[in-house]
DNA sequence: TGGACGATCCCCT
DNA sequence: GGGGATCGTCCAT
């Protein structure tokens, strides 16, 4: 039997991010926008920490990160490189400034609404374009409407939330570092399902 | 007030 | 493997 599809808790989210980062990993996202039904399963993550010279929340608390610095279960979008979004997960207690960083999801429902979103087109021609939907964090946050208007937004529903899911019995977690970052390179703060094709390659 | 740069992606070679 | 697109944010003047 199925279990029934219901938001993770705000106990899920507030603990600490090297924690749950690597929890996330085979949780269902939920989302619901423009009438269509979203479901993907995440399958890379990477974790910010306050700590930490990569994360936005290093430093300061400004305008920009103040999400990051809220309690754990609230999603954390952000603009860069002048025309992506990107989707965090917010975790800890208030006032950590703290997230995880969604960067692949394998899509399992609305692929045809996501591949509208990301190449204008309702069916995918090719097997690129299918691992291209999701992989990496900025085509996940188009292909599931996620921008800056999702920013601080709750996950505890009902048009955004992540749901308890499932690794197979053969698929491993593996950590690495993150991509991208070019200080706290050392810290080996992602994590992914070895082998899952849309983990970033 | 301005300049540098970024938790990226896409297309070209 | 490399570079261009494109603009909000941050920090140094």
């Amino acid at each position: 039997m199925d279990a029934p599809v219901r938001p993770l808790p705000p106990v899920f989210y507030q603990r600490p991010v090297l924690e749950v980062a690597p929890a996330l990993l085979g949780s269902l996202i939920v989302r619901r926008v423009d009438r269509h039904l979203l479901v993907g399963r995440i399958v890379e993550v990477e974790a910010y920490r306050e700590d930490d010279p990569a994360s936005h929340s290093y430093r300061r608390r400004t305008e920009r990160n103040e999400v990051m610095f809220g309690p754990g279960g609230n999603l954390y979008v952000y603009f860069t490189y002048g025309m992506h979004f990107c989707a965090n997960v917010v975790t800890g207690p208030e006032d950590r400034g703290e997230a995880a960083l969604l960067r692949a999801v394998e899509p399992l429902w609305g692929i045809d609404a996501m591949a509208d979103r990301r190449y204008g087109k309702r069916r995918l021609e090719t097997r690129r374009e299918l691992l291209d939907l999701t992989a990496g964090p900025a085509r996940l946050c188009e292909a599931f409407g996620l921008g800056r208007k999702d920013n601080g937004r709750s996950l505890q529903g009902p048009d955004m939330f992540l749901a308890k899911g499932q690794l197979g019995a053969t698929e491993k977690v593996v950590s690495a570092t993150r991509i991208g970052v070019s200080e706290g390179k050392e810290k080996k703060w992602r994590w992914y399902v070895d082998g899952n094709p849309w983990v970033s390659r």
